[in-house]
DNA sequence: TTGTACGCGTTATCAC
DNA sequence: GTGATAACGCGTACAA
């Protein structure tokens, strides 16, 4: 097995016949060197292939580049363009990025606190499924950002989130709009981190125009499992019980394509008798048929800009405590 | 701002009246420390909530207990669900994971190649998108694994793929068990990292049924662009020109879904009249009408195996060179 | 403009 | 079973 010497930073210093302060400048581009030393030096480095070592430069300079980002799970839609966007942004910033899944499990969650903690990140975008954050999250005075999901008490962390419960609202009033009158709205089972206010974005808008509403009857909660298909089961018992539809407002996509798949069945048609909403502009909202008006929460913009926002609290500029950004609603054929 | 002192080995030393090397041994279970000794210092860590640094430790030990995934793009089912198993084998392992979003751009490959470089991580799996690899990916002797995809040289780095040639022929052959003659091959637009022997299994399975197939004839080559419309536009041109079909083979299962579609608008039944396969078993397989058959790789499987063998080579355990994991066949309504 | 020397927090090697 | 101390590779204050 051939052994690769790793060539260190004196090496390099000793082939380019100066000393290890001069290379470190030309390095990190410090200025406080004359043009051909940079060009000897950077020839060097070119020939050998030096690459520096960044656990050292962590070392030294309490710093490594690198932040964290912690996240439930990667194989969702949602959750994966946000960290494609986040990656972007740091791999721009040059910045390395960890990618953490806690697949909904407090416990790791502490347990990437923990060890980004030890790899001394610079900071860490979490979206946490903690109901209440420990107080001791890391050992060091870094930013942390609580992205999407806020745990009950935020520890005066700084909080990017978007609004569902307004963008629930504007599809429900765009409904009504469009001359709905019964319109339902459909409710997965809820996780316990979920602090969900969307049914209320719901109420609002139909009790502000007078319109019947309430948890219990045009509120349908779904059980555990499979929306799709519990969508489309539950909704034939509701209709078939004599109850009049001619909206649906849904919590995700996949419920409305259960939803629209029951209608079919019961010979309803979309959009002519009812209109329906999914949520969250998943890849099937736009490949189903009709294909599917739905409500979009920018995952790319929440992961930009709370990467923004990190970036800017690590290089201790001010910003804002509190950001939000708003749905915008997707109108396809499902509500023409 | 309240400044969090961050403690190190030695004030823990310190506090718990030891020295650093007892602690660095009760830290890492190296031995050598009575019960009672292991005991004091543990409780100072807890009360003083100590977390190693994990930078200062990689820089002794030369070992940073990290490992980096390079992959074209995580927000993709197949991606993404190899990076979920990647990244849970190597958290149960204790390893920090770096996944590294390339958009197919060999540009960002290598500068990934290099930080992790710099990273001082213990090893790399890639599922690359250059048709040839550089031969100082690294400076240093770390193991590397091709994942997926193979660049022309491999260089005698370990490979870990699939066989989706072999599942292309095995579909294929079952469409012809199930009395299918005319079967067509539809096939994408072709980046060119992907060295595509796809369509050889295609082939081989229908002549040795001595049915006909033929490139330029029988196999359908996509532009680049919405598979999922492209599919169903060319597939329309097809049939109306008067070829004859039933049974399609695609490489996707987007183009399969939109191939569908196309039939539908011909009033062709499937698979009454024509019997379709998709490729990867991608969510939306299972919720169009019908629920469409298709070539499953085992994305699981892939990064466990390939996660398995890096930690092999990292531990200087013997391994395969090569490693196949074979294609499997879920068959629905498509090709009922 | 360049070089010397120290320290970052940890582990490994010795001694005891 | 325990302690002292020399590395690991780099950044930087200071001297030259």
């Amino acid at each position: 097995m051939k052994e690769k010497k790793t060539l260190s930073i004196i090496d390099i210093a000793r082939l380019s016949g100066v000393s290890t302060a001069t290379v470190s400048h030309v390095i990190n581009k410090s200025g406080r060197f004359s043009k051909e030393t940079e060009e000897k030096v950077r020839n060097v480095i070119e020939r050998y292939g030096y690459v520096s070592n960044n656990t050292a430069r962590s070392l030294r300079s309490s710093s490594s580049h690198t932040v964290g980002l912690i996240l439930p799970n990667i194989n969702n839609d949602f959750f994966s363009s946000i960290a494609v966007s986040v990656e972007q942004f740091f791999d721009s910033s040059d910045y390395a990025l960890f990618i953490c899944n806690t697949d909904n499990d407090p416990q790791k969650e502490r347990r990437y606190f923990h060890r980004l903690d030890s790899m001394r990140v610079d900071g860490i975008i979490v979206i946490s499924c903690q109901k209440m954050l420990e107080s001791d999250l890391v050992s060091r005075n870094i930013p942390i950002i609580l992205l999407d999901r806020t745990p009950m008490n935020s520890m005066d962390l700084c909080v990017v989130t978007s609004d569902p419960k307004r963008g629930i609202y504007e599809a429900t009033s765009s409904l009504i709009r469009k001359g709905c009158r019964n319109i339902i709205f459909i409710s997965s089972f809820l996780a316990t981190y979920v602090k969900s206010d969307r049914v209320d974005g719901y109420l609002e808008a139909m009790h502000e125009h007078g319109l019947p509403a309430e948890r219990g009857k045009t509120v349908l909660q779904l059980p555990q499992g499979p929306s799709i298909v519990h969508a489309e089961t539950r909704l034939i018992d509701f209709i078939s019980e004599g109850n009049p539809v001619d909206g649906i407002i849904c919590t995700s996509d996949n419920q409305a394509i259960g939803a629209m798949a029951g209608l079919r069945r019961l010979g309803l048609k979309v959009p002519q008798d009812v209109k329906v909403f999914g949520f969250d502009n998943q890849f099937q909202s736009r490949i189903c048929t009709p294909t599917l008006s739905t409500i979009e929460r920018s995952p790319s913009s929440l992961g930009k800009i709370s990467s923004q926002t990190l970036l800017d609290l690590i290089h201790n500029k001010p910003t804002e405590k509190k950001i939000t950004i708003s749905c915008s609603l997707i109108e396809r054929e499902s509500t023409k």
